[in-house]
DNA sequence: TTGACATATGACAATATCTAAATATACTCA
DNA sequence: TGAGTATATTTAGATATTGTCATATGTCAA
């Protein structure tokens, strides 16, 4: 019956799991910002960008607002960009071990 | 040339953005643990969850370490917890604003 | 109203991911 | 050595995700 959080856990953690929506959610955190702005940021079709929106909108992780003709996104949840600079700093200190590991069995080879 | 950030930090999430590897991890929140103990906690079959596992190998949020015949799994970086508690954090929020906008919605009707 | 514009949606093929069954590997013990 | 156990890998069909093209929607301005 009842919706298990790992299921909706599953659900935003793939939505941030594409680096174009990765990138289009890094624009967002200069603040709000108009489709006609995103696409030449990140890059793609249109439409495809905006595949990738409605994924991150269906998500609850941006919505959006009408003005005039454009399209404004802005994050719903700043807490969103925590999630992203900690999974940064998994990945560069992860990146770094390794580094270490590689120079100092060069360092031993001396 | 250079890989960019965003494909990595794309392949983790994603190396999240699974029901059953999620429970995984939360079973490795525990301490170290033997295979033998996380299928039958995780539930599904054996070689669903030997998959899953090496999915998360591959991304490096798990390392393993065979002992006899048994094969002990642990968590390589503990800030994926800090990870995923934030997403958790994220989500509930996000269901106590829709339940409030509902509830005070619902107050006005009365 | 018509045309131009910004964005969203639908349809489709290509590709990736998922699950489960069968099989392979690696280890232990008799 | 051979049987038994724990886990990994392979395989195949089902399902989901992706990118592109074509088209639809909504808004403004002439």
């Amino acid at each position: 019956m009842r919706k298990e959080i790992s299921n909706i856990q599953a659900a935003v953690f793939s939505a941030l799991a594409h680096p174009l929506r990765l990138k289009i959610l890094e624009k967002l955190r200069e603040g709000s910002c108009c489709v006609c702005n995103i696409i030449p940021c990140v890059g793609g079709e249109q439409s495809n960008v905006s595949h990738h929106l409605a994924i991150l909108r269906k998500a609850n992780i941006v919505r959006s607002e009408k003005r005039g003709l454009e399209v404004w996104y802005e994050v719903t949840d700043s807490k969103i960009f925590k999630i992203m600079d900690l999974m940064n700093n998994c990945i560069l200190d992860e990146l770094k071990k390794t580094r270490e590991i590689f120079e100092s069995a060069a360092g031993s080879l001396e």
